[in-house]
DNA sequence: ATGGTCGACTTTCGA
C-alpha cells in the first residue's frame, strides 16, 4: 500500500483554491493537510475539493483566520478535532486509516500559534498562546502509546536547527528561533520520541526551508527562508517512509503561499 | 531603511 501525503499552509483555501488544484494534479497526493484555511465550515469549498478526487473531506475552520483541513481519497476509520488553549479556534484536526502492515494509522494536521513579535509571555499574549498550545500539544502524545502508527505534520511555527533558517545568529531573537522555542519543540519531539522525517532525507548539515517571507522582492534570490513546516512520525513508522521533497515550484506559481508544501512517500 | 507584502465580511490586525 503506497501512500503519499502532503501538507502546505495554503494561506486562505479559497483565494488559491486552483493552486490547491494544480498541485494535486502535478504532485498527486493521497492525502492532503492544508493549514490557515481562513474559512468558516458553512463557506468551505467542498465540491472543488471532492471534484479534486478526494471522497472524504475533514474540516476545521473558523472565520477569516486559523483553520486546518485534511482531504483523503483513502477511506477513513476516525475523525478527530482537538481544540487546545480553549480558545476557540481552529488548530487540529486528526483522521485515521487503516493499513496491511502498520495497523491503524493517525496523521495529526496542526497549525501552531505564529506567537506575535516578542518572545516574552508576560507581556505578549500571542507569544504565551503559542506556549502554552506547545505545552498541550506534549501532554497529548505523552499519553500515546509509544507502539502506535502516528504521524505529524503541519505548520508548526518553529525552525528548530541552525540551518532550518538563513541566520542563526540573526534569528535568535526572533519568534520562531528563539533557544525557549526549540526547547519547547525539542520537549514536543521527545514526547513520543518523535523521528523529524524531513531531515532523514535533508541532513542538519545542509539549509532548508519551507516558508519565504512575502516581503522580499525576489524569494530565490535572497533564499531568508525559514523551516517552519513538519513531517514527524512515530517509531513504528521510522522505516516506512520512502521519500521526501519540499516542493518549491508552487511557491513561484501566480499569487503564491508564502509556504511551500512538503510530500512524504510511505510503503505500509 | 526598525523597512517590506499578503489576506481577511478590514480601515486594522495577524502573519
Amino acid at each position: 500500500m503506497k501512500i503519499r501525503i502532503a501538507t502546505w499552509n495554503i494561506n486562505s483555501v479559497r483565494r488559491r483554491i486552483e493552486s490547491v488544484e494544480r498541485f494535486v494534479n502535478e504532485y498527486k497526493p493521497d492525502i492532503l493537510c492544508l493549514q490557515e484555511t481562513k474559512v468558516h465550515d458553512d463557506a468551505f469549498p467542498f465540491k472543488a475539493i471532492k471534484a479534486m478526487g478526494f471522497e472524504h473531506v475533514e474540516i476545521n475552520g473558523m472565520k477569516a483566520y486559523h483553520g486546518v483541513a485534511t482531504f483523503s481519497k483513502i477511506p477513513l476509520t476516525k475523525v478527530e478535532k482537538i481544540e487546545f488553549c480553549n480558545k476557540g479556534d481552529a488548530r487540529h484536526i486528526a483522521i485515521s486509516f487503516d493499513t496491511p502492515t502498520s495497523g491503524e494509522v493517525t496523521v495529526h494536521n496542526f497549525y501552531v500559534p505564529a506567537g506575535g513579535d516578542v518572545a516574552d509571555i508576560d507581556t505578549n499574549e500571542k507569544f504565551k498562546h503559542k506556549v502554552d498550545f506547545l505545552g498541550e500539544m506534549t501532554e497529548l502524545f505523552t499519553k500515546i502509546d509509544n507502539d502506535s502508527s502516528a504521524i505529524m505534520v503541519g505548520d508548526l511555527n518553529i525552525a528548530p536547527h541552525e540551518n532550518d533558517v538563513w541566520s542563526h545568529k540573526q534569528l535568535l531573537k526572533v519568534v520562531s528561533h528563539t533557544p525557549y522555542e526549540v526547547e519547547l519543540l525539542k520537549k514536543l519531539q521527545d514526547s513520543l520520541n518523535w523521528q523529524d522525517m524531513v531531515r532523514e532525507y535533508v541532513p542538519t548539515s545542509e539549509k532548508l526551508y519551507s516558508w519565504w517571507s512575502y516581503r522580499s522582492k525576489d524569494w530565490t534570490q535572497s533564499n531568508k527562508g525559514r523551516r517552519l513546516d513538519h513531517i514527524w512520525v512515530s517509531q513504528p513508522l521510522a522505516d516506512k517512509h520512502k521519500g521526501m521533497e519540499i516542493a518549491l515550484a508552487p511557491r513561484s506559481w501566480e499569487a503564491p503561499s508564502d509556504h511551500a508544501p512538503i510530500l512524504a512517500d510511505f510503503v505500509f
